[in-house]
DNA sequence: GTGCCTGGTCAGGTTGCATTACGATCAGGG
DNA sequence: CCCTGATCGTAATGCAACCTGACCAGGCAC
């Protein structure tokens, strides 16, 4: 109780926490060479149709440049393959593989699974008042002129 | 509303959101070569009789190369002086300066502002749900096997 | 003393980004 | 139909913020 610890350094430590138990969970189900940062693929990508990697990189926020390299990696892991688009033949789109399919569902299972699991070691309505607080925030964040650096996911 | 986003991006956006925000106004005082990654300092050091490297580096999770390159960094900006310790030949005291000082007070001034700020835009009640049920997920988190990483601030 | 532990530094490597520059393609006039 | 300018992806390069491993000086126990 001492020192009240700064609000950022809460978030983060939570967030980290929580990417923490998600590796290593997707570990624990085979999914041992995902990184982090590849997140920004997965956290944007249309499980259908595929995206473009220009659209991948607006979306999180980071340089084509940045997320091609993640693209690469999950490329020649065999969780993405880039097909030609037929509308424009300068671009690709980069589409899930299934194995690349499973593992979007894993995580997407296991982020379900960590919010269950605080909502049982907090209260339900703790978890449920902290995820509203987050969101209210992200909307008034956007409204902003400084605009959100986006990021994330993994 | 469409899709329900993963509970570590918001808190990472969220984050980002604070930190930039606090950089941004710490170089509105005057403060502007204080860079993230100093975080691991000026989050963990005793304002009054200064810290050892281990112990900040214990604190912040990070080795001790890593807080050494920050504690360079500030020693070179005039925000902190190694001071032998007397009790110790081998370590080091990390001293904050009386600039460092004035640093350390303003962002902990800047980080409540921030707090109230969202106050004034969520409601008060808000934020205190979201710092209570941080706070406490910072308490299980540290009881579990897995540890803290720790980190941030800046 | 001898031997092991600990505080800090030095050297070198990796990761995750950014900036700049580029060839290929599209889209819209003249 | 070509010319201009924007856009898609890529390549080269650089840098910040970390890491691991090796080391020395000093403390501590026997």
């Amino acid at each position: 109780m001492s020192e009240r610890i700064a609000l950022p350094t809460l978030l983060a430590q939570a967030k980290e926490a929580a990417i923490a138990e998600l590796h290593a969970r997707m570990a624990g189900e085979g999914f041992t060479d995902i990184r982090s940062s590849h997140g920004c693929v997965f956290a944007f990508i249309d499980p259908e149709g595929g995206s473009r990697l220009t659209y991948l990189a607006d979306r999180s926020g980071l340089t084509k440049q940045a997320v091609g390299e993640a693209v690469d990696d999950l490329e020649e892991r065999g969780y993405v393959r880039r097909a030609p688009d037929p509308l424009d033949k300068r671009a690709k789109i980069i589409k899930l593989t299934e194995r690349g399919d499973a593992a979007l569902a894993t995580s997407k299972r296991i982020f379900d699974e960590i919010e269950r699991d605080w909502q049982e070691q907090l209260g339900e309505d703790i978890v449920v008042a902290l995820r509203s607080a987050l969101e209210r925030l992200r909307r008034v964040g956007a409204e902003e002129p400084g605009a959100t650096p986006a990021r994330l996911r993994g």
